[in-house]
DNA sequence: GGCTATATATATGCCATCGGTATATTTACT
DNA sequence: AGTAAATATACCGATGGCATATATATAGCC
């Protein structure tokens, strides 16, 4: 999996959300490391759809009224909340890894 | 930085080691999710080089008798270090917002 | 001893995929 | 009408998987 996907898959684990916002999601999580342009945005959404990670979902309650065309959410499936959950896990034993062979205090 | 370029940095946090070895530290530290091919290593090295992160060094002691072409040893230059140390803790900060949202225990 | 085979190790080339950038299209709000 | 939000597609360089080439120490065989 690569960072874009994982990224991807975090965003939508805090609940169903539309592309604009997933992209915006990213960039904020990622501490602006990744700031995905739409374009690539679109290709990754399609991505785990078609992996079965990401379902599109019709979005709850009142949707406000938005310029642009009509807006598609996704949220994450069964399947996309395990592969977060095991590439999440997985990073963080990387990290720990790190900071222990760097010396960092929250690696000791 | 791409997941494979972290990992490759990664095992060279360990200390200097040669392309077949990083190699093999890539996909035990990985827990078997990416295990490069060389032709792929040696060109992340080449990169990591290029970009400055890596620094080929000289093999530290006794070097072993060993087939093949003479191995050629890389390590973490002081940029390399501060690149990796930001990337883990970033990493680490992403699992702990997956966990959080997943309802994960470590997360709690 | 000398020859060959094998495994290790670095290196290069080809190609599919991935992600950045640009552009197009639609539509609500001003 | 103009602008901004939002989705979508096309092009292109970069990335990584795979195959192949090259070099050499060790092992096995005669």
């Amino acid at each position: 999996m690569s960072i874009l996907e994982y990224h991807v898959l975090l965003a939508l684990a805090g609940g169903a959300l539309h592309g604009y916002a997933i992209k915006e999601a990213v960039a904020r999580e990622s501490g602006g490391t990744h700031t995905p342009h739409a374009g690539s945005l679109y290709r990754v959404l399609a991505r785990l759809l078609a992996a079965g990670l990401v379902k599109e979902t019709e979005p709850r309650g009142a949707v406000p009224s938005h310029p642009g065309l009509e807006r598609r959410y996704y949220a994450l499936s069964a399947a996309g909340r395990k592969a977060l959950a095991a590439e999440a896990e997985r990073l963080r034993g990387t990290a720990a890894i790190a900071a222990k062979r760097l010396g960092m205090a929250s690696g000791r």
